[in-house]
DNA sequence: TGTACTATTAAACGTTTGTTTAATTTCGTC
DNA sequence: GACGAAATTAAACAAACGTTTAATAGTACA
């Protein structure tokens, strides 16, 4: 792994723990096990370290989600290809994720937030295109479609972003929360596919009570 | 307004909107319009002003949920006020809950993030416990009760958190987001209460595909 | 009016910050 | 083995940081 790669991974690895602002480039080149004037050599500066960051692991995302309209035509089985690669997404860089959650949050550095948004945007237009489609074919009834968007993100994003609160509220020891479960990973799926059915699909009420 | 309080409004105005690490204690005395020596005068330190400040406005939230359990025995009916309650609360501090969450997704600080993250369980113990009762009477189905409690908040989280991502998901220009809207409030109200009662309620598919 | 205490100020403190410098090492190419 | 460019280093830089100081202003009570 290259110097340049070794100053990435650090990057990420404490702007995930403690913040941007809060990291200094004395405690990245430590992580990184480079010189302190490395950082500045290789990217210019914090500032654009952080850019480029974000270019490193945006430009991996904008590859996917290809080709995953046109073979299903079903509008229930594209929804949950789509859920399945997107907690797959999420599951595979968690940290990466709590950087621009965080970074999206803040009011400074505007330019970067209208591309973070614009990137997460795609996602959202994407499921949003899924739903439209079953609502014109009858197969879904037709709902707060947004704010449904709104929860399979937020479920998402609730459980990586804190691992201390998701492991109580799953009731797990600290200790064994990790964001590499499969078993997690698995049940987040189902019950996101689960919910997003019952949400959307036309059903009645046993009225059992 | 005592200048002790133009500082904890400063601070929270602030904190919400670079961070703690990213607002320095000349921003903070700049904004609530006083000396910086006051901050350390009057709360000891930086450090100490966060603290404050989190303890200032939990001691608010503390207070409240007394009494939800009580009256009302409709499960349903419960849940309902519980959404009700819960987004009020949300809408009417988003800065607070911004400040918060980016908190709980930091390593530093553990102690702060337990206490913040217990305060944070209440609620989330007080709608397991509404859902356990409906289940146990028969009202609801026995699904994942962890992951639609996430789904509850994380929802919520998600439109509090970034005033640039949810204007451009529900379709608004940015200059008309604001968590003052009545309108959304009330759309997010109906859009939680239907949601979880289509997943916990016990239905039959219409099956029209 | 004088006293004791709190509130407020401008200035200075020592650290830490991100960045740059200038010297040195490393390495592929002739 | 000598050369030139890239990589790496320790040291220094000014600026910003959070905090403290020592002096002054304000206030309530005798």
């Amino acid at each position: 792994m290259s110097k340049k790669e070794q100053i990435l991974e650090a990057a990420e690895a404490l702007f995930a723990e403690h913040g941007y602002e809060g990291t200094s480039v004395r405690a990245l080149a430590r992580e990184a096990k480079v010189n302190i004037a490395m950082i500045s050599y290789y990217f210019g500066s914090k500032e654009k370290l952080f850019e480029a960051l974000i270019k490193f692991r945006t430009s991996y995302l904008r590859e996917k989600f290809q080709g995953l309209n046109k073979d299903i035509h079903d509008p229930i089985k594209r929804l949950e290809m789509f859920v399945e690669i997107y907690v797959d997404r999420i599951f595979a860089q968690p940290k990466f994720l709590r950087i621009i959650y965080r970074q999206i949050s803040l009011k400074n550095r505007s330019e970067i937030n209208e591309v973070l948004v614009n990137i997460l945007m795609k996602n959202v237009e994407e499921v949003r295109k899924m739903i439209r489609d079953g609502v014109k074919k009858k197969v879904f009834r037709n709902p707060d479609v947004d704010l449904l968007i709104t929860s399979l993100f937020g479920t998402t994003f609730q459980i990586a972003h804190s691992s201390l609160l998701t492991s109580k509220l799953l009731g797990w020891p600290l200790g064994k929360f990790s964001m590499n479960n499969e078993k997690l990973k698995t049940r987040l799926k189902s019950y996101l596919k689960d919910l997003i059915k019952r949400y959307l699909l036309i059903q009645t009420d046993k009225k059992n009570y």
